[in-house]
DNA sequence: GACACAAGCGGACTATCGGTCCGCATCGTA
DNA sequence: TACGATGCGGACCGATAGTCCGCTTGTGTC
């Protein structure tokens, strides 16, 4: 069983498209105007070499978006408190809930182009179900949160992609005041 | 000013479109797989008259929700508590909170092709705008509810097409519980 | 270094879909 | 019946996701 290693030229080619990608959509207000030929022509590769690697668009987006939230997961997982393991619940909870909005209100462009990815459900794509399920957990310590897995979900969708470009758009708050607004319900809900 | 009448033809057509296409989403799991050509077809008409009459996709689809959410839009405008004016700012609040979530279980597939709709944000749609604002209005009057613009956004949030349909459809819940989970949750979020 | 073969590449090509356009049919009216 | 306005329909267009296959390039072997 000897390991195939990757070319080299495809994992350049592989850096080069996520950098491309990541550029556009960070650029863009709307992801859907992005289309995979831009991508291509921005990398610097044929089209092929995108789908080969990435199968489609939800594909790519989410190689995108699942690089982003590589650090944020592993801080959730075994990091320190309050995001890691070992903080007591409350304020695990509502760190788990800052830190989700921060990374949305960072990488705002992203997210969206994520949740609205080909009609593909948001409520099953891997990092939710982490967040949920770690939320559920923190939460089923909590005496005053009688249903933990629904208002886990709920919590969450106070951090959705497009209700916060709202927030900050239409509205005109600051990311500052997003984080305010969603601690201070959040510390509602949790009692 | 002689007010123009609407000709029979155009009438008789609008109807056929609007009834084939309301069919088309109901039976229909994925809204995307929904072509405009699809739903010239099942009416019997051409496809520049779908686009004369709704202007583009998303028009189409509003107008549809829009003729279905009319009751409702009524019945807290004007109807008989506790849904409409005049109920204690409780009551009010979570008869509105689960006659739309009703709604959209009653009306799944077409709800969640008008959030998916295009792109468009859905909340700068009419009838999320009439909700919220409703929500506000009520929730002010509540002294356990500090910021009720944001605690608003947040309980309709719990009450989007495709959390519900990922509680129905994945989760396996009947729509009489997530009802209650809805219930349960705003109550403890009233106070 | 030369060779052979697998892995990867790229961009022309296809299918599909939203949206437009314009010659023709139909309606309402005098 | 005749006529102008309104509406119809489907051929057509441009864009875009995704496929395909002949060619190139990297890599292990002698």
């Amino acid at each position: 069983m000897t390991v195939r290693r990757e070319r080299a030229d495809a994992a350049r080619n592989r850096e080069a498209v996520l950098a491309a990608a990541d550029a556009l959509f960070a650029r863009s207000e709307r992801p859907r105007g992005i289309s995979m030929d831009d991508v291509a022509a921005a990398a610097g590769v044929g089209k092929g070499t995108l789908f080969r690697r990435f199968g489609d668009r939800t594909g790519l987006i989410r190689a995108l978006a699942e690089a982003r939230i590589e650090p944020l997961r592993q801080a959730v997982e075994a990091g320190p408190p309050p995001l890691g393991p070992g903080a007591a619940p409350r304020e695990r909870a509502l760190a788990l809930l800052d830190a989700v909005l921060e990374f949305k209100l960072a990488n705002r462009h992203l997210t969206l182009a994520l949740e609205d990815a080909g009609g593909a459900s948001p409520y099953q794509a891997g990092h939710y179900v982490g967040w949920h399920a770690t939320l559920c957990d923190v939460l089923r310590e909590l005496p005053d949160v009688p249903d933990a897995d629904y208002a886990a979900h709920v919590l969450l969708a106070a951090t959705r992609a497009d209700l916060v470009e709202h927030l900050v758009t239409v509205e005109g708050l600051t990311g500052e005041e997003v984080r305010r607004r969603l601690a201070g319900f959040a510390a509602a809900v949790l009692g």
